[in-house]
DNA sequence: CGGATTTGACCGGCGC
DNA sequence: GCGCCGGTCAAATCCG
């Protein structure tokens, strides 16, 4: 079960690359952050969301994308509530260091660590579900119990070939509504390009995702 | 039967 | 040097 969201379109001035945009084709909002090929990125931004189970028309707009989908009204009220950078060590265990960050490939593991890590960003949602439906289809590879966390971590990594971009879920122990989803790397593909459903296969073939 | 998920083991970084 | 911890691997298992 995937979480949709409505059209969002931020950070574009500001070339963070951040692009949440929906797919008015098919009338769901689905959840396109940045992470695109070329796209320049600040690992800095991050957009906190809060989904709620009421019906109504709310929108996570900080542009002028504007229009509401359908689907938000279908799905629940999602309202945009704060915007938290998460580059300090204090807020983001994920910048403490440069632990693991390239991996290996199958069979070369942890042989290579890179010393910069990949661009990435978080962001928190209020939902009942773990994964938000982004447009991109994710394997999980794998799912810790984290310190000083109440609720294990699950990783994902981009099934899309020669994409390496991944992504970790985890719920907030002070609120075990909220969701924190972080990404790491961009996507050489766009999520049209997957060939996958990504959760539910509202969205095959045209989507309108906005190069900015 | 093939792809996705689960889960315990393994590895490297970091703090003490 | 050692132990803790986060991140990843991969075999086992699940599921459509």
């Amino acid at each position: 079960m995937l979480l949709q969201m409505p059209f969002v379109k931020e950070q574009a001035a500001n070339n963070h690359g951040l692009m949440l945009s929906s797919d008015h084709h098919h009338h769901s909002g689905l959840l396109y952050p940045l992470l695109l090929p070329g796209i320049p990125f600040c690992p800095s931004v991050a957009a906190a969301c809060e989904k709620t189970t009421t019906t109504g028309s709310g929108a996570l707009d900080a542009g002028e994308a504007g229009t509401s989908s359908a689907a938000a009204k279908a799905t629940g009220e999602i309202a945009s509530t704060a915007a938290t950078a998460c580059n300090s060590p204090s807020s983001c265990n994920w910048w403490k260091g440069p632990a693991a960050a390239a991996a290996g490939e199958k069979g070369g593991r942890m042989k290579v660590r890179r010393k910069m890590r990949e661009p990435r960003f978080c962001f928190q949602t209020r939902s009942d579900v773990d994964v938000l439906d982004d447009g991109y289809k994710w394997r999980k590879y794998g799912q810790k119990v984290v310190k000083n966390s109440l609720h294990p971590r699950s990783y994902y990594r981009c099934t899309h070939s020669n994409c390496r971009v991944k992504k970790r879920v985890e719920r907030l122990s002070e609120d075990c509504r909220m969701v924190m989803t972080t990404y790491e790397g961009r996507h050489t593909h766009s999520p049209c390009s997957d060939d996958a459903d990504a959760g539910g296969g509202d969205h095959t073939g045209s989507c309108a995702f906005t190069s900015l």
